[in-house]
RNA sequence: GCGCCCGUAGCUCAGUCGGAUAGAGCGGGAGACUUCUAAUCUCUAGGUCGGGGGUUCGAAUCCCUCCGGGCGCGCCA
């Protein structure tokens, strides 16, 4: 990238100020690049000297001798001091010129990093209780996950995708009584809700397909029977439709893990033990407990109930090895907000289990508040107000709902107007960015028809000189930056910032530049930027997770 | 009460490991279609970055404090 190359020149730069006595070096600074907004602050900007000034020295002084001692480089035509100490550079266009050859070449891996390379990562998300349909809550965690997981994939780390099923427990009990409900009023048996239980609609048609697999066969059996066998039938079909759900939404996931397994295999067992040999758990008042206030949570954690029942903490705490165990150097988490008060014993967990905790990375996905038509109604699965993902889909698509989660810092609640988006779709970014790529795809198509071909890899594009071009150049320059540094602060976000900017920017050239033209070599080397522009649209969006289409 | 998140244009939100004159989309106002796709483009109005202190050459960004909103604080998940 160019700011190494600009790295270096600077680090000379010192060097001799070093050696010539102009400064006295304080250790190796770290040497960091920006791009000014404005556009006469160069290209690319450092404050090295305003940093390396504090509390001795001038800056503006420090900053004039380090231009005076600037290398030359073929890249760069002038470096100059501003305002209170910043050097700024302004590179020649050549710089621009290799961007757009390495970003139309299909085999450049343009935008693709290495700094996460080596690096093993399992992201966990969506997980939930298998007990009701995916909705829009886990959309947008599904949304977030899959982008972050393309994003560190794309820094070249190693990347896990899994789901969590939890598929023990009290809640997977009242799920198959609440079940039982509806099956037994199938054959006219009287039969209450239990308190508390699943009320949603999608319990009743679960009763009525597994009446149609089974017939009466467990109207007569034991209540305890009856629950197990209608849990058992009803977890594999809410299964199977979350997993429809998520892969018409996108999502993929590499490894599904249920949390039954966990128990049969022994590893919970196995878990607890580690915890009590390394002095975490201990027995108190019938139940196994956690000693989690040790290691900075504000309370001790019940791992097994004084009736001998599990919690989710010793599943948790299986799982953490589990996972461990399989080689990820880096655990992440996709919870909601609601589960705050787990983070801390999560932590404590893995430092109890021996692991460093800042192997294990949570965030915290806030709400969503869905409105339409003025109203405004809280997602929640617990508030019983559940807007199906399918419906979602349904009413706006996969691309416009999967782009609207991504638009928003997840840490951020996110408003989603249905009706809004809906609506004016027309109107909404992703298809802005989409329309840029169908249209540059209808200039090449043009472009092949009339046999006009871009340039070799090695052609030159020094007649890209319109300020339109120049701007749509510095524009997909900056996708090097903003691959890792999106991927780094886990925040799709400014991928999808970046592509609303670039597409903006090609607009402007389209307007301002006619590709194909009678100048075939102009219009080679404008088609060349084209395909440069494109596989960066499609690239971005395809990190998203978002389609790009050929035509619209 | 304690903890976490949020507070930026009329609305929805970016920007925050401190940088130079704070941005986008939508909405408001005024314009542009014999065109390589008008699902577009141009111009314009709109701000005490919740308030107040502090650190700094420099603060939307860091610290303190207050206010407002959300969420959590169980042998529930």
């Amino acid at each position: 990238m160019i700011t190494d190359h600009l790295s270096d020149l600077v680090r000379q730069a010192l060097e001799r100020a070093a050696a010539e006595g102009a400064f006295s070096p304080d250790g190796a600074p770290e040497i960091e690049f920006e791009r000014p907004r404005r556009r006469e602050h160069g290209d690319w900007s450092t404050n090295l000297a305003l940093g390396l000034a504090k509390g001795a020295g001038n800056p503006r002084t420090l900053a004039q001798a380090l231009a005076e001692r600037m290398p030359a480089s073929t890249l760069v035509e002038t470096v100059e001091v501003a305002g209170p100490g910043f050097l700024n550079f302004h590179l020649s266009p050549g710089w621009l010129y290799d961007v757009v050859t390495r970003a139309a070449d299909e085999g450049s891996a343009f935008g693709r990093a290495d700094s996460g390379s080596g690096t093993e990562v399992n992201i966990e998300y969506v997980s939930a209780n298998p007990t009701g349909p995916i909705n829009v809550v886990s959309g947008r965690h599904a949304a977030i996950g899959d982008a972050i997981a393309n994003l560190l994939a794309a820094v070249g780390c190693e990347v896990t995708r899994e789901h969590y099923v939890n598929d023990a427990g009290g809640q997977l009990k009242l799920f198959g009584e609440s079940i039982g409900t509806h099956y037994l009023r199938h054959f006219g048996v009287e039969a209450e809700l239990p308190d508390d239980g699943y009320k949603g609609a999608y319990v009743a048609d679960l009763a009525d397909e597994i009446v149609q697999e089974i017939g009466d066969e467990l109207v007569e059996a034991t209540p305890e029977e009856r629950t197990a066998g209608l849990l058992e039938l009803g977890l594999v079909r809410m299964l199977a439709r979350s997993r429809t759900t998520l892969e018409r939404f996108g999502t993929h996931f590499d490894v599904w893990t249920l949390e039954r397994s966990l128990h049969e295999s022994g590893a919970v067992e196995t878990a607890l033990a580690r915890l009590g040999d390394r002095g975490y758990a201990e027995e108190r008042e019938g139940a196994l407990w956690f000693k989690a206030t040790d290691l900075g949570d504000d309370k001790d954690r019940v791992l097994v109930r004084s009736n001998g029942a599990p919690t989710y903490l010793a599943s948790d705490v299986a799982y953490f090895v589990h996972k461990f165990d399989r080689g990820f150097d880096r655990l992440i988490y996709l919870l909601g907000p609601d589960h705050h008060g787990t983070v801390a014993r999560m932590f404590a967990t893995a430092e109890a289990l021996g692991y460093e905790r800042d192997r294990v990375e949570i965030h915290l996905v806030q709400v969503v508040t869905l409105s339409s038509g003025g109203t405004t109604l809280k997602a929640s699965k617990r508030a019983g107000v559940v807007v199906a993902l399918n419906e979602l889909m349904d009413e706006v698509g996969v691309d416009a709902a999967r782009y609207t989660f991504l638009t928003r810092a997840m840490e951020s609640p996110l408003e989603f107007d249905i009706e809004l988006v809906k609506q004016q779709a027309p109107e909404n970014p992703v298809f802005y960015v989409q329309y840029a790529h169908a249209r540059i795809c209808s200039i090449l198509r043009r472009a092949d028809e009339e046999g006009i071909r871009t340039g070799a890899a090695g052609a030159p594009l020094d007649r890209l000189v319109h300020p339109s071009e120049t701007e749509l150049m510095r524009k997909l320059a900056a996708y090097e930056e903003v691959v890792p540094e999106a991927a780094h602060l886990r925040a799709p976000q400014r991928i999808a910032r970046y592509i609303e900017e670039l597409a903006g920017a090609f607009s402007a050239f389209y307007r301002d530049c006619k590709v194909i033209s009678e100048d075939d070599e102009l219009s080679a080397e404008r088609l060349k930027l084209c395909v440069a522009t494109k596989r960066v649209i499609g690239d971005g969006l395809g990190l998203l997770g978002v389609t790009a289409p050929e035509r619209m």
